[in-house]
DNA sequence: ATCGTCTATAACCTGAGGTTATGGGGAGTT
DNA sequence: AACTCCCCATAACCTCAGGTTATAGACGAT
């Protein structure tokens, strides 16, 4: 049994007629009348049966009807979703980010996207940069947004912009309140250092191996935005991205720029072989606007 | 989105490729390729991306594929259906009978349709005479068989044979046995007679006002197979029909033929729109042939 | 009789979906 | 680098399901 027979027994089943199916159907009434022959003689039996010149269904279509109309609906459900997938009102975005982008970059996209998109599922997860391969690769998101990620094969990259490191310290401690800071002042002051390895670290590091400097790492964290507290505890003076700088802000802490600019990447990350969805290209794009 | 789209694209999807999917839809793989390039024309997006000469299912076809699935199991059920219907292995048989069928003629004949028909469910009740015209006209049945039923517009009939009235008769109150009675003789036992009104009713009245005989009714009752059970225990004598008395003989109780026959037939009744389905047709011939 | 309604049939057209043949790109082997 | 295998896309072609209009027959109602 084909779709189209389907389609042609439930309208005559329903309207009752083969001129009314027709009317339903939109096409003309012979058109039904050969459809419904076709497939009773595909069946092997009859559907209707003709007395008088009207239609009288029998025993076998009503056992079939009931099947018929399930499907009917279901067609009727997928050209919905095929409707609404098209028109990026159905969907998931799943993203994993490194916890800096989930104070305001981020927050912020996904609800100008959201007014726009409403039926738009977001998932949303931190995650630190060792995670990452394992977590594309069992598609637990999309999409990974990351510090100046390492490459791996079979993952492409999205490059969103770029960032810098910035020194956030206590007032009380530097009550001259300084825009710009070198590497070397650092030398003095206790510092929170965020983690030994990771691309950030990284970048500290070369330049305090280049610079010849020492940094007092004084206390060692994993996650940036807890250094920026711990600053604003008088517990040192700590170099974490711009970002969480930002979004940390409070009365006794000043952000100030590095004197040689210590800059890095932001990127998605995804699998090379599964292409995004749609809607998560449409997201990145908005996201990367805010750059 | 066309049946045939459903169907390739889950194939494709299930399968990992169009080569293997062609396999699987036992057709070429250019048809299938040709057919799953319109699918996304059509639908406007794509399904799968060719990356590397493999194929990759989008995010869209992961959302899709979660609607296809369930078409694709309904449409096998309604074909499986079809194929049952077809094979009379599924379907409803109901019909409502005088009770006086229901001891041994629908019984033996239900048991041996159901040793061939195995999947086919029987819908039976008992009906009175007044109720069959409301009972059809609602579908509560497909078919009533009854004793001389009137005939009703739009009501088909079909003969199924004939049967004869008979007294049933305490073995007490006539020793003798006798395989005879004339109605005359019965003037002058208590007779329990089978309700007012009522084909066999009538045929019994009908007789007796001919032959200016008056019987003495003693008790009224609807159901036959009660005034046989009233003969039981010596209530009287009573003139019901041969299937009736047959079925309640017992050792003191005989069963007489009337001098003078008197016949009614045996019809089934169903509505004249709606045509038998085949499997209660089949039953009926079988039933047939039981007279 | 006659009109309106419904179904079936005839004659015809179009396009979805099938075929075979062929070519190109990627991955693994020699 | 060349060879080979696998997979997909394209071209050229065919067929029939499913569409069309026109028409005729059957039935009910006026």
């Amino acid at each position: 049994m084909r779709l189209r027979h389907i389609e042609v027994f439930h309208a005559i089943y329903t309207t009752g007629s083969i001129t009314n199916a027709a009317k339903l159907l939109h096409v003309s009434q012979p058109s039904v009348s050969k459809v419904l022959s076709h497939a009773e003689m595909q069946l092997g039996f009859k559907l209707f049966d003709r007395v008088k010149g009207r239609l009288i269904a029998t025993h076998e279509a009503d056992l079939l009807f009931k099947e018929a109309d399930r499907i009917y609906r279901q067609i009727n459900t997928i050209n919905d979703a095929a409707y609404n997938i098209k028109n990026n009102d159905l969907g998931q975005i799943s993203i994993a980010l490194a916890p800096a982008f989930g104070f305001d970059l981020i927050p912020q996209a996904v609800a100008e996207y959201r007014k726009k998109h409403q039926n738009i599922i977001f998932n949303i997860q931190t995650l630190h940069n060792e995670e990452v391969l394992k977590h594309l690769l069992r598609h637990k998101s999309e999409v990974a947004i990351l510090f100046s990620p390492d490459s791996y094969s079979g993952i492409s990259e999205i490059n969103f912009g770029t960032g810098n490191l910035v020194v956030v310290y206590p007032i009380k401690l530097l009550p001259h309140k300084p825009s710009k800071i070198s590497i070397e002042e650092l030398e003095q002051y206790p510092l929170i250092s965020i983690s030994d390895s990771g691309p950030l670290a990284n970048l500290i590091n070369q330049e305090a191996t280049q610079k010849a400097i020492t940094l007092r790492n004084v206390i060692k964290v994993k996650t940036y935005f807890i250094a920026v507290n711990l600053v604003k505890h008088g517990a040192g003076v700590c170099i974490v991205d711009e970002f969480t700088a930002k979004s940390q802000q409070s009365d006794n802490i000043a952000i100030a720029q590095l004197e040689d600019p210590l800059e890095f990447s932001i990127k998605g990350l995804h699998l090379e072989n599964k292409s995004l969805s749609t809607v998560t290209r449409n997201f990145l794009d908005l996201f990367k606007n805010k750059f």
